[in-house]
DNA sequence: TCAAAAGTGTTATCCTTACACCCATGT
DNA sequence: ACATGGGTGTAAGGATAACACTTTTGA
């Protein structure tokens, strides 16, 4: 009850990745944060009104959206790298920790306050969709720059850190390793957050169509977390249908998995799979502006839940192997 | 700056979840509590002092043991449950939160305060690797009452829960599902955490061979999550490899596995998988007390890390199927 | 010589991947 | 008629699961 008890308490921040999907565009739910850089995830302190942790978030989080949350999961929970480096006492004034989850919903209106934005103009080398995008080969120029001449041990495990997390050469991409790819473009200098955190300016040569706009504080790193976390997950539990329409196309679900999966999947699998996991039924309707064909409708049959050990969306690229 | 920033701040409790496997027996490190029930995980407040999490924690589990951690990761951010259900007022000075984190050791010596577990003590009905257990039966007829006579449809819903988690009939056995498994249980009434919960005396007919020794507070609800998330990670991650001495026989790694997993492996595919993936290499030498032929001794390659996008040991069950 | 555990070879089966092709609608 | 996207069948390849069998030690 001293003052040692006291000390050792601190405060709890509660952070949510809001994900939407729309029309193709993975969208993450921001705020305006009054920091440089401007961009945040929706935040806000544990209070003692809150039942628990989860309900604390959503109440948080639905104070800035129409929509209540649906699918929210536990992410990561971050001790506070700023304090860390500070004298103890001083420290544990200001100690904090943030709380992180993930939550899935299906609509994309616009909130009350802040805004949806695409996800990959935080990581513009994700997004494999269309091929090669724009950003690698510069970042890819700059990794092997940072890592120099392969001659000393220390350079050579930065090679290979890079060539493994990127795909590079005969090395496959893994859409999953967003994190680790961050992590790596942190340590190397290449987003501008790196410079934030240690005090000193970014230097002018890094551009946002390449590195990405940043966000305040460690954000970015809770939204790459995040859509990790994402990617593995939709291949074995049935997250994906949390972001879509009560009724929806095949097209339609294929183009949210590769929205959110960055790369290319193949049609005839992708249906396949679906079918044969009984993840849907037929609505008996049809969407006729389609284009072409009018495609059938179906709906997302939460039985499966029961039914099969780990239901998901097992995602086969169309195009296999490494990038340049 | 006022009483209402004070008011949010919260003790942070970090809690370790300690592994090692001794001889085919999977080991958890446990204390003495001063509370009923008495066994406890090795746990302590987050202090000013702490430069990390990870790094209080490391420094929270050493003050009780010889070896230092190893491998460490979180494993889960709980809330207070005991604190949920009083008034806001009062909460708020009581309000606590656990991170939790895996740690695994090669070591199994004795520690100086506490001691190595068999964590099937805690979870008899999770030991397959003898063919059903004795507690199953038991523990699936107790199940079967609580969820009653199956006209109505919470009572299906039961069933139909009990049957998916404990691999009934012809549903298969997942042994990764522990922490459903006990979750079921504990809503059942059957295991004793569930009474001191409700500050109610657990009911007689409780017998710990069948329902597993009780742990303090939410304990044995970390450690159910803490096995889940082995059984699942060994599979695609090479830490099966931490618990293991410097040189060992491909036997030895097959038994631990097996400790772990709960299940009987397949000796075949189980070392030709470890070949192929070339996560192991020979030191040259042979363990001549193996009853047998001697064995030859290898090592963890850890360049695999560097090597395979997902390196672990794909357990694949001799017996395949369901259990009654 | 036999038990016990190490270690190998081979086959059947399933799942994944890929290719080629047909169907229904709007313009 | 043809462009566009919806939808289907089927074959090749690889990974997995299961089988039977040989080898080397200690008692």
């Amino acid at each position: 009850m001293g003052s040692r008890d006291r000390e050792s308490r601190v405060r709890v921040d509660l952070t949510a990745v809001v994900i939407a999907v729309r029309e193709g565009t993975p969208c993450v739910l921001t705020v305006e944060a009054s920091a440089q850089p401007a961009i945040a995830l929706p935040s806000g302190p544990l209070e003692p009104g809150h039942q628990s942790l989860q309900s604390g978030l959503r109440s948080w989080v639905e104070r800035q959206t129409q929509h209540p949350l649906g699918y929210v999961e536990q992410l990561y929970t971050f001790g506070d790298r700023a304090t860390a480096q500070l004298e103890p006492d001083v420290a544990s004034q200001q100690k904090a920790i943030s709380i992180t989850y993930l939550a899935l919903v299906a609509s994309t209106d616009p909130p009350r306050q802040g805004r949806w934005r695409n996800w990959y103009d935080f990581f513009p080398w994700e997004d494999m969709r269309a091929g090669v995008p724009a950003a690698r080969d510069p970042l890819l120029k700059r990794l092997k720059s940072w890592a120099g001449k392969p001659g000393r041990p220390t350079n050579k495990r930065r090679l290979e850190r890079a060539r493994l997390t990127f795909g590079i050469g005969d090395a496959p991409w893994d859409e999953e390793r967003v994190l680790e790819r961050y992590e790596l473009l942190y340590e190397a200098g290449l987003v501008p957050e790196a410079f934030v955190d240690r005090g000193t300016q970014p230097p002018s040569r890094i551009n946002n169509a390449v590195s990405g706009l940043p966000m305040v504080s460690d954000h970015r790193r809770i939204l790459a977390t995040a859509i990790s976390r994402l990617r593995a997950k939709i291949k074995y539990r049935p997250v994906l249908f949390e972001l879509m329409p009560p009724a929806f196309t095949l097209s339609e679900l294929q183009k949210t998995a590769e929205a959110l999966s960055g790369i290319p999947l193949h049609k005839q699998n992708f249906r396949r799979l679906i079918a044969q996991q009984g993840l849907v039924e037929e609505t008996g309707e049809v969407a006729m502006d389609t284009g072409g064909r009018p495609a059938k409708l179906v709906r997302f049959r939460r039985e499966v839940t029961l039914e099969r050990p780990a239901p998901g969306v097992r995602v086969s690229a169309t195009r296999r192997g490494s990038y340049p």
